[in-house]
DNA sequence: CACAATACGTCAGCCTTGTTGACACTCCAA
DNA sequence: TTGGAGTGTCAACAAGGCTGACGTATTGTG
């Protein structure tokens, strides 16, 4: 890791101003918040909010996972995911079937309801995606995908990287 | 803008894939998480939350604007605002001054104790965002900008921009 | 001047989503 | 058989959103 020397702080490191750094936190603050836009109009249509979606994306995700297995991805408590959990089974979105070789674990499915509410979330979600992806060409979207995974915790990075090449 | 004819998804749209968009909104959530941590951290061992930094950090970022300016910019009521607000001010925090011209508004500033807490937490913020930054290089930064400035909406755009070029 | 509009503060009540603590149940493995 | 893991659930609480309503300066306008 480079240290910033006074020989190597000229043109080169321009980009690491805290001027530049109070843009990149900014951007990244308005940006999320276009980000979950969508989805939250949807949901709030709904009986549901953020939280419902992050438990149907990652459940579509990674179809047969264990409440264990959502919590450490979500990174919220038992209780808090529990209650989410608890109104999309209600509701027929998720199914829960007791796990074949320890009967203790829940296995988690969308069912076909619960398909179609993940459907039209990412739907709404990848347009917006796909807007910006297009308006900023491959070479930036490489850059994005490099600077985020960068910011990420490591922990939260090996969650990342288990899931990112996942043939679904 | 260019459409996905059949003629050109070729290579050249590869990254316009549903699997390559999936990615990508996974890396955003994930590194939400990242960006938020360090700061969350501080807030914590304190009376203060997410909310708080926010009010701070604009509040630092543009010294003297109204309450109603701020509420635009955060795009939450009145009185959500207000109860931060309050207890920020309460605490010495921030300072509210009535208008010159207009004695109705209310110029919010920072007090020596807020901006000692607002650097304490920009400073963790901006090391993170440092890191990623030196870690990804100066063309990637530029994707990343270029990426999350297409991804806001229309009128959260017009209020990055408004505040991107300010000289503070 | 009278009156409407603006900027702000505040009370009351509601919701979502996070937290901790406690407890029970099932089941696996040593 | 017994400890511990995986799970579900109850209760209580807090932060931080929201709506609706109302009060009070202050300002601009007819």
């Amino acid at each position: 890791m480079a240290d910033t020397t006074p020989s190597q702080s000229g043109q080169a490191l321009l980009f690491l101003t805290d001027e530049q750094l109070r843009k990149g936190i900014e951007a990244m603050y308005f940006a999320y918040r276009g980000f979950t836009s969508d989805p939250d109009r949807i949901l709030a249509t709904k009986e549901y909010g953020r939280a419902h979606h992050r438990a149907i994306h990652f459940i579509h995700r990674s179809p047969g996972t264990t409440v264990t297995n959502l919590l450490a991805i979500l990174g919220v408590t038992k209780q808090s995911l529990n209650r989410v959990l608890r109104s999309l089974i209600d509701d027929g979105l998720v199914e829960s079937r007791v796990g074949r070789q320890d009967k203790r674990e829940r296995h988690l499915h969308l069912t076909p309801q619960g398909a179609a509410l993940e459907r039209e979330l990412s739907d709404a979600q990848r347009d917006r995606m796909r807007a910006a992806y297009r308006a900023a060409g491959p070479v930036a979207v490489a850059g994005f995908r490099q600077v985020l995974e960068a910011m990420m915790d490591e922990d939260m990075r090996r969650q990342y990287e288990a899931l990112k090449d996942r043939t679904v």
